[in-house]
RNA sequence: GCGCCUGUAGCUCAGUUGGAUAGAGCAUCGGAUUUCUAAUCCGGCGGUCGCGUGUUCGAAUCACGCCAGGCGUGCCA
């Protein structure tokens, strides 16, 4: 069933058999000109300086498409419009009503696709600034599994740098034991925290961390064991807020696994005459960006991109992916335009790169969101705040309900609140941090879908049905509307994994939602007598299938009742 | 200086890559509950798509020039 044919591609493929290009096919900005509109007569038309409404009537009449949608008609400059057909329709949504997949096929040309997202540092608490990489990367990864890809998820963490040596020295002369075991980061941060002022008062010391890091690069062996063990409790705690998040990780090979590789990349990459020395540095010139990529700094210490680029070779060697996806916040765009550029000219093959950015997390003064006191917001904390607004929630409009379901409809609200507010927004622009809005129960808000959920399911309850059988008919216009939204699942998803845009999804979804209301108020289920019954309850189930699915591949969960 | 990004309703944001009369939510005004969860739904009001010039059948979308804001820009990541 999964492998029906969608009704876009039916009319594409034989909008473009007759055309001898692209059909183009678009929603219809107006349902009343129909469903679909094939926009691509107009670009041929002047291409070939024919009359496009000519072309298009003729285009039109030459369609053999009476199985899947009324005769198509032309309007405006040159449009071909389409009307589906009912029964095509109800066939199709049917099927769907009876596939586990909903009607979405896997894809046919399948793809090794690396995701690098998340990639927070070790010895520091995750913060909002990583909320946005952390939640969109694992929405991807969910959409193209879910796709039929194949997808290696690697959290690149910062386990490696100069700040190992003043954690060390704090580490050996510093370190509160009961602290790191209450919560080991918050200790290793106030370490970092410590040492640094230690320095900036007697700048002396700074030669004793100089030591301790030249010890730690040289492998010595307690300081290789503190390293070690600092890198163990941070991602303890990383898998903690993991957790919470349900995000999860492929692998986490962090900067430190490329380290005994750069060596051999800068010299490779001399060799070849793509990085030439300049100003002592080892750098790498592309084109559109004055400033060279440096790969090794005039004191011989190797940088980021260093470490990517040899990433990236590992990465070819070891998956040979057709597609690999960075998701990091906007201001690496020069980073990754100069990475990308010299990994063409290094590497023989090279995939399909892409640097999937977002913008910045403001507080509602439009400036980067920080704490009163202008610290970063750790994300633990946001998530707690997240749960305990929610919970204040659902205690207020359902203060029956026994505390431990109350707690677990807060944490899945309110978690799913913050992630549906990331990813509902278009991810190149900057967004405005607002618990007001993401909590609201109105307009395109993770509670809202979610109780969308709860009232589809609350029919189930109340109708008392196990198996639900025979064919779906739509018959009130709202069922057939809302049947035509339910077809267009698969092309959104499809779009989705196209662009990277997740909030393509969000959007359907609440289109969904509002189609569902549509139909709910004026249809009614229970009460109707069969067939139309199990027409409907079907329309139901599928509709909430298709609504639980969509938020599980934004990485949202759904409850029953709320 | 150069580069990238952003500018759409009072506010927060969509707008599927050049398509038909630019859409939501909030706010505001009005309506719907003997009926499947009213934590809901329906309707009204609200726009010089930053400004200008161009490209063409057609521009919020493309080009060029301004204006405003953000970010980046040779030895952090």
């Amino acid at each position: 069933m999964s492998s029906m044919q969608s009704a876009i591609e039916i009319i594409s493929a034989a909008v473009e058999h007759a055309l001898g290009a692209p059909a183009l096919l678009r929603p219809c900005a107006d349902p009343q000109f129909g469903d679909y509109q094939a926009n691509g007569v107009m670009a041929i038309a002047k291409q070939t300086k024919q009359n496009p409404r000519a072309l298009a009537e003729k285009i039109a009449t030459q369609l053999q498409l009476a199985d899947v949608c009324e005769p198509p008609t032309v309007a405006g400059a040159g449009f071909i419009n389409f009307k589906l057909r009912r029964e095509f329709v109800a066939a199709q949504v049917t099927d769907a009503a009876r596939d586990p997949r909903h009607g979405v096929p896997s894809a046919s040309k399948l793809k090794i696709v690396v995701i690098d997202f998340s990639s927070p540092n070790v010895a520091k608490p995750m913060h909002v600034g990583h909320i946005r990489s952390t939640i969109l990367g694992d929405c991807l990864a969910r959409v193209l599994k879910f796709l039929g890809h194949r997808v290696v998820t690697d959290n690149h963490i910062g386990d490696w740098g100069t700040q190992f040596g003043m954690l060390i020295i704090g580490w050996k002369k510093h370190r509160d034991d009961a602290a790191l075991q209450r919560d080991a980061i918050t200790e290793l941060e106030r370490l970092y925290k410590f040492v640094n002022n230690q320095c900036e008062l007697h700048p002396a010391l700074r030669e004793d961390v100089k030591a301790e890091l030249v010890k730690l690069q040289q492998g010595d062996a307690e300081n290789h064991a503190i390293w070690q063990q600092i890198i163990d409790l941070s991602k303890h705690e990383f898998d903690r807020t993991y957790a919470r998040l349900g995000v999860s990780f492929d692998h986490t090979f962090g900067e430190s696994f490329y380290n005994p590789m750069l060596a051999g990349v800068v010299a490779d990459l001399r060799a070849h005459d793509i990085a030439i020395e300049s100003d002592d540095a080892i750098c790498i010139f592309v084109e559109g960006s004055k400033a060279p990529l440096i790969i090794q700094k005039a004191d011989g210490a190797f940088l980021y991109g260093t470490t990517d680029l040899a990433t990236l070779k590992y990465r070819l060697d070891k998956w040979h992916p057709d597609e690999i996806v960075y998701v990091t916040d906007a201001r690496q765009q020069l980073h990754f335009k100069q990475v990308f550029a010299a990994a063409a000219k290094w590497l023989p093959k090279v995939p399909d790169l892409r640097h999937v950015w977002f913008g910045s997390i403001l507080g509602e003064d439009g400036k980067p969101l920080k704490t009163r006191s202008g610290e970063n917001v750790k994300l633990g904390e946001l998530l707690d705040e997240a749960e305990e607004r929610a919970l204040a929630v659902v205690t207020e409009k359902n203060p029956d309900l026994p505390e431990q379901i109350r707690n677990t409809i807060a944490r899945v609200v309110g978690i799913g609140a913050v992630k549906y507010a990331d990813l509902s927004q278009n991810r190149t622009t900057d967004y405005v941090f607002s618990w007001a809005k993401m909590l609201a129960m109105n307009g395109n808000t993770a509670p809202y879908m979610q109780y969308a959920y709860v009232r589809v399911q609350s029919i189930f309850r109340k109708a008392g049905v196990a198996t639900l059988d025979g064919p779906i008919a739509l018959e009130h216009p709202t069922e057939l509307d809302l049947a035509k939204h339910i077809l267009r699942f698969t092309e959104t998803l499809q779009a989705v994994a196209d662009d990277d845009k997740p909030n393509w999804l969000t959007a359907y979804l609440y289109d969904l939602a509002g189609k569902f209301s549509a139909f709910y108020d004026n249809c009614p289920v229970i009460q109707s007598a069969e067939p139309t019954r199990s027409s409907r309850l079907q329309l139901c189930r599928l509709t909430a299938d298709i609504m639980k699915r969509g938020l599980n591949l934004l990485g949202i969960e759904t409850i029953e009742q709320m």
